[in-house]
DNA sequence: TGTAATGTTTACCAACCGGTTAAATTATCA
DNA sequence: TGATAATTTAACCGGTTGGTAAACATTACA
């Protein structure tokens, strides 16, 4: 068997509740930010602020904690994905999917990190996930795309190109973080520049999704 | 001293030169696959197809390795930006900018790794980089961008922005490979998908640059 | 309060990891 | 060819890492 002694008790106590989310909230921590291999026990013991034999009394091992730790925060990731609405207008909706993407990279940069340490690394650890659910989920979403380019109210493009696009400009604030802070400069890299990536990135997308041509040089409608 | 054994020899000898090189190429595979804390000596001595010791003749140490590493690939790396002519039509600029770096993420995606598994976990070893030679490089293309905007050549945007876009959306091909792959599916997941992104990206930043707004309810010139 | 279930700590282990030493081997060239 | 410089290997070392065993402490509940 496979089970933590903490799993094995009769009932699940107050306890095992709590220190179970005390210790994926440190796991989430140390993984995002050193990835999985190159994160230890003893620093995620130390972020939960208990000592590693303890930590391993409620996960046995660091994959498993690994495991439950992508298992919790896949579901949510999603979300912003699953919200897009076929029934809504075209343009509101994926105004508004970049800008529900670019607050999660803003407010919870650590599981987009996460994420990205994976993915970069092979995805070795979550690649049921993406093959399954991930690609799922994307597919019905790129049909509703589809749909709307074939009626004529979006620009006909790829979905699956446009809603990589969207994945990688948003998680860039998250994931390149650093980059981005060091490129922007002291002055400029304030919380602000989630606002900035927002007008740019509306703008971006809004334009570049819509219907015929600019002005300049497009095929007479 | 921190000289490896290798460099105190008094002529350069063309084993040095073979043997350096044959070790950056691993550890470029190496330190791109499981970032610089989860790469070890060994594995890089495997690919190499040569001892441990042996290496460490070469590199002192596994920094020693990452360092001239990184350094042999930034400048290459950063060479499509430099290109970026302010001379030229604005839109094939950008749009040439956009295929080149797609060019690379097909075709180098291991030192795009390289950069992003370092970048993410907070780019400890590359920090001067960042905020040194590419900072200056980024603020300069950033004028030429703005003059354009301001010459009404292309809409008015942050410059900034459209350049962390156009990198993250084109080096998303190379750092999310497996997620691109896994979404697409089997049938699709071919090279082709490289000309359907190039295809996708150059609608989205033409279009979505392109002076005053579309059709739609933009305000007249 | 007593006791059984639950939780925590101390001490430990084997494998791994970055790196060193020194001796052995190979290449270079006068 | 022989001596010298350059290269490679075997053996090793101390610290780290994932994980275990068992004693000890605490909690919950009859």
């Amino acid at each position: 068997m496979a089970l933590p002694r903490a799993a094995k008790t009769q009932r699940r106590t107050r306890i095992q509740e709590e220190k179970e989310e005390l210790i994926l909230e440190a796991a989430l921590e140390v993984f995002a930010t050193n990835g999985f291999r190159g994160s230890t026990i003893d620093q995620i013991a130390d972020v939960a602020g208990m000592s590693k034999p303890n930590l391993l009394y409620y996960f046995r091992t660091k994959e498993a904690m690994h495991r439950a730790l992508i298992e919790r925060v896949l579901d949510s990731w999603l979300d912003p994905l699953r919200e897009f609405d076929a029934e809504g207008n075209p343009v509101s909706e994926i105004r508004s999917y970049i800008r529900r993407k670019l607050e999660m990279a803003r407010d919870f940069p650590r599981e987009s990190r996460l994420f990205a340490n994976e993915v970069l690394q092979g995805a070795p650890r979550i690649e049921d996930a993406l093959m399954g659910p991930l690609k799922a989920l994307v597919d019905e979403k790129a049909k509703v795309i589809r749909t709307w380019a074939k009626a004529g109210k979006i620009a006909k493009c790829d979905p699956y190109h446009l809603i990589f696009a969207i994945w990688a400009t948003t998680q860039h604030y998250a994931d390149f973080d650093v980059q981005v802070r060091a490129v922007l400069g002291k002055d400029r890299a304030g919380e602000g520049r989630f606002e900035d990536a927002a007008r740019f990135l509306e703008l971006l997308f809004v334009n570049g999704l819509a219907v015929s041509g600019p002005a300049t040089g497009g095929p007479a409608a």
